[in-house]
DNA sequence: AGCGTCACG
DNA sequence: ACGTACGTGACGCTC
């Protein structure tokens, strides 16, 4: 079947150009708009397979609109030449690909479009636009799909005739009527003033059509919108004739001209090389002789250690050497070792595991830290290996780490993914060597052993590339003395694992399920009729349907049952109440009692967490299988799980120690603002601290509401504040929330100019850094969207903040254990939860590690202001309060 | 597999 | 007028 895909390339090109970095090429030339078009239309081609594809620009200045509304596109800023200067770019790309492309003089690439989808309507051929222009959404039809681009260019959401209907509630040629009334800001069509999309949605739902609410002026609610109607009569309808996209310009390029039949690699490789886009270049199908010698087809060299010859490879344990340890599964606390890839120059081997096993040879240069090793992710082969009484050492290289701090957006990368930036030879993702969910299986040993000896030869030939990067980057110290020595310390950690009272659960659990019971009798009752409470949808059909109570929030499903919804609720309704203990109580049961007995290991009878530290985008860690930082304390029912994590020696104690603020004093820190240094070097409460200074009153005169109102402005400044965020949080009205934060950063000047800098700061460099150079990039900080730029400049206010707390932790974690090992004590470190760490401790060391643990958390980095710890300890995490 | 919800910092 | 608080992971339901 003929698939049509046509591409709207100023629209694309915009877009891409304002959120990515401002690239440029060795010799100074722009990528940015043709790395993010290229990126995009790599993706369109091997998602959609089209049969037949188009790029139209617009051309000529004069567009034929001009002569119906002088000021039309008149609002519109000047393209900037880094913009235009890259245009010439896409095309010769759009050539290399042998994609054809069109433009028209005086016409929009809109209006080529729009009279290509009709054509193509008529043939009845499937056909997507591609384009980041909501306008274009009013040529849907069954045929016709739009894919509107997100997040710059990275993503697409495609709209059919069916998404259009239940996002805005219209049929694809109303948008053409809510454009008529809301207007376009970017494309200066005016609109009807005073009229948002709110109110635009409200009046075509009542009367379909720009025409129709015109001649119901009368008939409209609000005084002012009636006013405003009728004063703009003739702009609205002017609106609507500028929104509306012509279906018959004189295109003179037939559908069936556009057909595309694929690309040949070698004009492809070309441009890329000449755009400098490297990692692109692996991308490109059947690419290049050199692809060919070392791809899939080519022939791979290494050798298999077999049990009799084992002696014949001992000279070929070098130093350094990239090894890469293979498990059959996820979680290294169980998965089985397969084997043992190794590599070096001219040497590749694959050693199976029951090889591994006799081989002592292997075992001693394995645990010998003179023997450099190069690896993916060393805390997995770590303690992996350390559950089969192995040890690995020398590990001088991880490039799994590597590439997370030159690009922590990168969601877990394998060793196929580092393997297509920096190194020759190819790799096959694991998922298509092992196949997906339950369809997985270990394949024959002929070609897993080929697939784990690419791995190993992968990563010999990536390190060098990857420590250029890092170098380039000034990231080569966060690895070497941050990350590296903190995964293995991890690695003791989560091998040493966490004792759980498994009966404790169990007996908490009968308490649950009785009292479950009991609630969801008297909800039944309530509702008069019986349902599955844990069903958001029959639980909105029971609330908002039978007993009709109000829809405060809606998602995008249904109306909203979330718990501030339901809080709200409440007084309208005994169910609620109900429904509120009832989810509480299940969401024990299911994640807490249930969850985590499932995880307890039975050779331990310990929880194994795996700490990830290749995850998040601001540096903190992770934990899963299970997540032990997100254990209840907040509530009372929920905080007693803790007592079930106690000590694994008899007589022991768990020790927790949590910095106090450290946000805020990071954020005192770098902000530099004299007001909030004085505070934490005074040792104030800083949320009292907050309300004296905003609310200008003494300190005994700042009551409780006051100091709840304070906190939460000091959260809100730590995420990246926003009057609407504050609002929610406060339950006040916007306007008093902008009030409390004007008042905030009026006494904390520091801090809004820190604000302000930072944001900046990030606009200029596409990044933003922590203290310890740390770095997030942000793709959307320049973006024309409102809500992606908003929430990238958010996200530059946050990201130095939590990432610097993050790094200081680290580093207090890795002195932690060189402390304890130095003092030949006995207590161990056991869990980090972002600003605490937990210890398990014999009686008699109890003393020294009060002392010890603040004094190492305390001093881990110097900042400008004091940093607290406080300690407490008890029979169980319950009891360490 | 995606969504809604909710647990934590 | 725009529409959000920052960062995570696990569960049950629905398709």
């Amino acid at each position: 079947m003929s698939h049509l895909v046509l591409i709207d390339g100023n629209s694309i090109a915009n877009r891409a150009f304002y959120a990515l970095p401002l690239l440029s090429t060795s010799a100074g030339l722009h990528t940015n708009a043709v790395l993010g078009f290229t990126t995009m239309l790599l993706k369109v081609l091997e998602e959609m397979n089209p049969t037949h594809v188009l790029v139209a620009f617009d051309a000529g200045k004069v567009v034929f609109r001009h002569s119906e509304f002088a000021e039309y596109k008149g609002g519109r800023s000047k393209t900037p030449s880094e913009l235009s200067e890259q245009f010439p770019l896409i095309r010769d790309l759009l050539d290399a690909f042998s994609i054809r492309r069109f433009e028209l003089e005086g016409y929009e690439a809109d209006d080529i479009i729009g009279t290509l989808t009709l054509h193509a309507d008529q043939n009845n051929w499937k056909t997507t636009v591609i384009t980041g222009d909501k306008d274009m959404l009013q040529l849907v039809s069954d045929h016709v799909s739009v894919a509107l681009t997100r997040k710059g260019v990275s993503e697409i959401e495609l709209y059919t005739p069916k998404e259009i209907e239940e996002k805005y509630g219209l049929k694809p040629l109303q948008i053409i009527d809510l454009k008529g009334l809301m207007g376009d800001t970017s494309d200066n069509i005016p609109g009807v003033p005073g009229v948002g999309e709110k109110t635009a949605l409200k009046l075509l739902h009542e009367y379909g059509s720009v025409e129709s609410v015109l001649e119901n002026i009368d008939k409209v609610s609000g005084k002012k919108l009636q006013e405003n109607l009728r004063e703009n009569v003739d702009k609205a309808k002017l609106s609507k004739a500028l929104a509306t996209i012509m279906r018959d310009a004189p295109v003179e390029v037939t559908v069936e001209e556009t057909a595309y039949e694929g690309y040949t690699p070698e004009p492809v490789t070309d441009f890329f090389k000449k755009m400098e886009f490297k990692s692109l270049l692996s991308k490109v199908k059947g690419a290049g002789t050199d692809d060919e010698k070392k791809g899939k087809g080519a022939p791979f060299d290494f050798a298999v250690v077999e049990s009799e010859h084992t002696a014949r490879f001992a000279d070929k344990l070098t130093s350094p050497m990239a090894v890469s340890v293979e498990m059959d599964g996820e979680n290294y606390h169980h998965a089985p070792i397969l084997g043992f890839g190794l590599a070096a120059d001219g040497v590749s081997l694959y050693v199976p595991w029951d090889v591994a096993k006799e081989w002592t040879a292997f075992q001693q240069w394995l645990a010998d830290d003179q023997q450099e090793k190069w690896v993916f992710d060393g805390k997995r082969d770590t303690v992996s290996l350390a559950w089969h009484e192995l040890t690995m050492a020398g590990i001088r290289f991880d490039s799994y780490l590597a590439t997370y701090l030159l690009n922590a957006a990168e969601s877990s990368p394998q060793v196929a993914d580092i393997a297509s930036h920096y190194a020759d030879v190819q790799v096959l993702p694991d998922e298509e060597v092992y196949g997906k969910g339950a369809k997985r299986l270990v394949p024959e040993m002929g070609v897993l052993s080929e697939h784990v000896a690419r791995k190993a030869t992968a990563l010999w030939q990536s390190v060098p590339r990857i420590r250029d990067a890092m170098a380039e980057s000034k990231l080569e110290e966060l690895l070497s003395d941050l990350e590296e020595p903190l995964s293995l310390v991890l690695a003791t950690m989560e091998k040493q694992g966490v004792k759980v009272n498994e009966h404790r659960l169990q007996q908490m659990g009968e308490e649950l399920d009785t009292q479950l019971e009991k609630l969801t009798e008297t909800i039944y009752e309530l509702a008069g009729t019986s349902f599955n409470i844990n069903s958001p949808k029959q639980l909105g059909e029971i609330l908002f349907d039978k007993l009709d109570l109000p829809v405060l929030k809606k998602t995008k499903t249904g109306p909203s049952t979330s718990a501030d919804v339901l809080e709200k609720l409440a007084p309208y309704h005994p169910i609620i109440e109900a429904i509120l203990h009832f989810r509480q109580l299940g969401k024990l049961r299911s994640t807490y009692i249930e969850g985590l007995t499932k995880e307890i290991h039975p050779g331990t009878g310990k929880v194994h967490t795996i700490f990830n530290q290749a995850t998040t985008a601001t540096g903190r860690l992770s934990s899963t299988d299970p997540n032990l930082q997100n254990i209840p304390i907040r509530l009372e029912e929920g905080r007693k799980i803790r007592e079930a994590f106690i000590p694994s020696e008899e007589g022991w104690y768990i020790l927790a120690a949590d910095y106090s603020q450290i946000e805020l004093r990071v954020l005192a820190h770098i902000s530099g603002d004299a007001n909030l240094i004085d505070a934490f070097q005074k040792g104030m409460d800083i949320h009292t601290r907050t309300a004296m200074d905003v609310f200008d009153v003494a300190e005994t005169e700042v009551t409780s509401l006051m100091r709840r109102q304070a906190k939460a402005v000091n959260f809100g400044i730590v995420y990246g504040i926003s009057d609407y965020g504050l609002s929610q949080n406060l339950n006040i009205t916007r306007k008093e929330a902008g009030e409390f934060i004007e008042r905030y950063f009026a006494v904390f000047s520091g801090v809004k100019q820190y604000m302000e800098d930072i944001v900046k700061q990030a606009k200029q460099d596409g990044f933003v850094t922590t203290l310890l150079n740390r770095r997030r990039y942000l793709p959307d900080i320049k973006s024309s969207n409102f809500n992606l730029r908003s929430f990238a400049e958010r996200t530059a206010m946050n990201t130095p903040i939590q990432g610097t707390a993050a790094d200081i932790i680290k580093l207090a974690m890795i002195r932690m254990q060189g402390s304890l090992r130095e003092q030949g004590l006995e207590s161990r470190m056991l869990l980090q939860v972002h600003d605490e760490l937990i210890f398990e401790v014999p009686e008699k060391e109890l003393e020294i590690m009060q002392q010890l643990v603040p004094d190492v958390m305390e001093n881990a980095l110097k900042l400008n202001v004091p940093l607290k710890v406080d300690v407490n300890y008890g029979r169980s995490w319950y009891e360490a309060k």
